[in-house]
DNA sequence: AATATTATTATGTCTATACATAATGCCGAC
DNA sequence: GTCGGCATTATGTATAGACATAATAATATT
């Protein structure tokens, strides 16, 4: 064991014993590095750690304090729909509704700011079952090889994920109910309940694409776990 | 702007231009250092933030890369609903609609093993309207405080939050139509949308609290970010 | 008393060096 | 050829020292 992961480790106990509490500011790093007879660099490694947890704060000349905690946070996961669909024993189908380039292509979201759009409409199943139906805009400036791509063949949710990178992502999770159109593509009684998961995905300032994913909400859920909290 | 800040934007544009791909390892620390004219360190640096970001892997002696991905993730974060609705600017409303201990209580859930549970419903408002309404059972066991607690004055969600630790959370967020009850309460049509959180939280694997949050789904919708921002 | 200036200080950045460690891949034994 | 061990190597950890910077505290000025 390193000794900035003992030391992260020591840090940790004594948070959670609330020795150090968000109340007083905890010592000095040449403090703690004289106690942990370690360098200066080597408490830095230990809280930059704790820092990434969010267990603690920092700030110059004030010192460093521990978090007071506000709020309940975990990771949340949201994989590539095939592989999800897969992963609780389905039979992956998919299926290209549309996919238009060119002027017609509409920014109903007011996220790009005039690039050269692609949309794409398709539907994934479960079990021959609708599963999600996806409606997707691609910013082709910053993905122009999505022109010359099939996505009959694959999906664009997969094609872009495992391609293109992304330094930033938001997430709004919601439900609704289905209006006639979704209802008919998914089979589904309209007025239906929907969960809908929409992605907005960045790269560097310049947006990538963004993404509405609509469920039927019955059977549907997100699950996650965190272990540190 | 620092020099790790500057090495950073240097990578990330390399990566957005596809100069570095998933398919080809990027150069070694060293090169990058006399490339960029710092040293190892502030490589590692501006790199540790790349890693960060979910951007690129490294391994001892295969190198660095960038990584192919297979899913989206992010950190889900849910605050206490009280400030949740001060945060939008709504008047924050409270209602304790009941409280019960003893045998008469049930574990629906099964996630308590005949632990002595408290259960406690209750409502949040925002200007007046229903806004969240909150179903929880409590496991005296690890929380006998709650026994002593007059929930009328405070929710017991703000109440165990700040006070009871927990090491593991899992969520669990889906929609529903609502029932005959969770509409009156809520003061919506039956089978109205619902958006459902659920939150299981325990300390060292004992159970400590299990909480059902029904939101009406008109107006309601979580949101998370990641990355640089 | 209120405001501007200066000093102090804890964290932040950066360098240079040394050694540790995990994987890879090479080479030789069988 | 295959297998095991050894050399190589890129990243990981740790150190010590220098300087930068932001935010506070102390001081001087109005």
């Amino acid at each position: 064991m390193h000794s900035y992961e003992i030391i992260r480790a020591a840090m940790l106990g004594k948070i959670a014993d609330q020795i150090w509490t968000p109340a007083d500011t905890l010592p000095h790093e040449l403090d703690l590095a004289r106690e942990f007879d370690v360098s200066r660099g080597t408490i830095r490694r230990a809280m930059a750690d704790l820092v990434q947890m969010g267990l603690i704060e920092r700030r110059r000349k004030s010192g460093t304090r521990v978090v007071a905690r506000k709020q309940h946070s975990s990771t949340l996961i949201i994989p590539v729909v095939r592989k999800e669909i897969i992963a609780k024993g389905g039979q992956y189908g998919y299926k290209l509704l549309k996919c238009e380039t060119g002027p017609e292509v509409v920014d109903m979201t007011g996220y790009f700011t005039d690039a050269p759009l692609m949309r794409i409409g398709c539907l994934h199943l479960s079990d021959g079952r609708p599963y999600q139906l996806e409606d997707r805009l691609i910013n082709l400036d910053a993905v122009p090889a999505a022109l010359e791509t099939d996505f009959a063949a694959i999906s664009p949710n997969e094609w872009l994920v495992e391609r293109v990178p992304y330094s930033s992502v938001r997430t709004v999770l919601r439900a609704q109910p289905a209006d006639r159109e979704h209802a008919d593509i998914l089979k589904i009684a309209e007025n239906a309940t929907l969960f809908i998961i929409e992605r907005q995905t960045r790269l560097e300032s310049t947006p990538v694409t963004f993404v509405k994913m609509s469920h039927p909400a019955a059977g549907f859920a997100i699950v996650t776990d965190t272990g540190d909290g």
